[in-house]
DNA sequence: TTGTAAGCGTTATCAT
DNA sequence: ATGATAACGCTTACAA
């Protein structure tokens, strides 16, 4: 009654595999009274092929490895389902792993993809990534990989990013246009890429609007707390810098955590100081007052970054080249009542 | 530079596959000398099993499937990093698929795990899910299979629960003691047995407390748009019961659009209406005021549930019998400025 | 139109 | 201690 084989079929029905095979990946050469006779007994033993045979004939797993650096929050929860959309449509699997924004974590999970022999993989670098020998690993291997949202330049493969820089220096130019001129930036951690760009783009909207950039209005958050960094920051700045009248957050999680400070100290938002999330997640529609934000496409993120991924698969699989790709897609500010 | 495989060891050393095969595996019948010379060079040539013949052979793929009804929340989010924290200490990878709370999704996606052959499936039913000819089939095909969650008592298989009714009459019971008269249930879909659960526990709580049950204090949240029902509902029920001074939401989400709504129209809370949230998700702790809630834990039970599959799959390997298990993990009220 | 046979890279049984 | 050989279930070039 299970794991029914093309030997099976063959035997019961007197014909030889090769002609179940063909029959049932509807080659032409066979004629179409054994290839109805062969599909029918099929079905009704409900044969499925053996995707462990199949895998080792073919070379190909059908699945792709994504490894996010968390999963709790709202962008990368999107991103996923953006590349689930397209592994969908072509009958594969993801196989997700969270680095926890560990490098070793990282590495290992690289490690494992790879020797699952997966067709490909999607992956945000964690914030500790500073070196990338693993990641060269995969290319060595020749498995296809694609990296979005955190990415390191030098490493040579396509990419799917936003311009963190020119979303950030937007941000800041609205505050400043909204009359707001001193204006902290709480920023990521020192290694990714795109905490890096958001970090210029804001000393570039200062610069570009004759405000000097002061040091001593940019915090840190580095413990992967986004939330407290974001109050605990919130605190200090405001001790610090009494006029402060603006924040700009690298993620709205950070942001929250700032209005769930001034709230508690009855600052008001955005009068006394406004505050200027990033990423538009779900959470910034709920919090009072609502958060002003950049919206980071994530699902869209993922599909391109899935699609390009697929067709380099597609690509490797013809042994055509591949050129990589970098594509940047757009963002937009969401204006609601916090700045 | 690439694929090494047993067999270019093996010519490589003037040694059989066989030899090779065993020295990797430290199989005792293999002299340390050529067991060494087998280990250097393999190690050189940076060899590593081919996991689709390995699979082919071993009939196990060492992944399993873990199907999610969404991947948004905070909830399964846990879940899925305490799945993970289990299959990790295993070697064990995941493919992570969402059903969107849709049946005619929940069936193909069963279809391509099957496919694939993981050996082991954990699931969340959708909310649609009411008939369990799909459900059976992955018992059919002998594959370990956990229920949690979101479950059918009717299915055969072991489950991770929460007491779901047991909890909602906390909550409830916790509501009344505090003072309040009247309150109001906002329910999930009628499927899934935890709702049903959590609303007769409500009811019970009521009966208990020889407050009249009165169907039109309980409003429906299945659009899957937990927050915005809560929303929508809160207007709704304050508009019909201008005396209602309680309410128990199915989801921290819903309650969390209960709490913008009553926050939006300046009505507050605990004052004038409580509000009591269930799972304890991230949120609750950021929106004012902060919400008393059912602490739900998350990872505790996708680690439970994944320790159990895996004691299972283990289990059917070896041939040995398996017996069902239904955990029932605890939960606790966590109370804050809501209620 | 149908079938034979080789091969994918392992693991496992049985000889030597 | 080592190796020959079959088998896992499929795909595919080649023959008939």
């Amino acid at each position: 009654m299970k794991d029914v084989t093309l030997k099976q079929i063959a035997t019961q029905l007197g014909v030889s595999i090769t002609t179940v095979s063909k029959a049932l990946k509807n080659y032409p050469d066979v004629s179409e009274k054994t290839k109805n006779k062969i599909i029918d007994l099929a079905d009704k033993l409900n044969y499925t092929p053996n995707s462990f045979a199949v895998n080792l004939r073919t070379r190909q797993s059908k699945t792709i490895g994504l490894i996010l650096p968390t999963v709790d929050y709202n962008f990368f929860s999107k991103v996923f389902e953006g590349v689930l959309a397209e592994a969908e449509k072509r009958d594969y699997l993801v196989i997700l792993l969270r680095s926890n924004e560990k490098l070793d974590v990282e590495k290992k999970q690289i490690e494992l993809l790879l020797n699952k022999r997966v067709d490909g993989i999607l992956m945000s670098l964690s914030n500790e990534t500073g070196e990338f020998e693993h990641i060269k690993n995969i290319i060595n291997n020749k498995t296809p990989l694609v990296l979005f949202d955190k990415i390191a330049k030098l490493i040579n493969c396509s990419k799917v990013v936003i311009n963190d820089r020119k979303a950030a220096y937007n941000a800041v130019h609205n505050l400043i246009k909204k009359g707001h001129k001193k204006i902290a930036h709480f920023r990521g951690s020192l290694m990714p890429q795109n905490s890096i760009d958001r970090f210029l783009g804001y000393k570039k909207a200062l610069e570009d609007n004759n405000i000097m950039y002061d040091s001593s209005l940019v915090y840190l958050c580095d413990n992967n707390t986004d939330f407290e960094d974001g109050y605990r920051n919130a605190q200090q700045a405001v001790a610090e810098h009494p006029d402060l009248d603006a924040i700009f957050a690298i993620t709205d999680l950070v942001a929250i955590g700032i209005v769930k400070y001034l709230n508690d100290v009855n600052i008001e938002i955005p009068k006394k100081i406004a505050v200027f999330g990033f990423c538009n997640s779900f959470m910034s529609e709920v919090i009072s007052p609502k958060l002003t934000t950049i919206d980071q496409p994530g699902y869209k993120i993922g599909k391109k970054a899935a699609s390009i991924l697929f067709d380099e698969i597609e690509l490797k699989k013809n042994n055509k080249p591949i050129s990589f790709q970098s594509i940047e897609i757009e963002t937009s500010i969401i204006e609601r009542g916090s700045a």
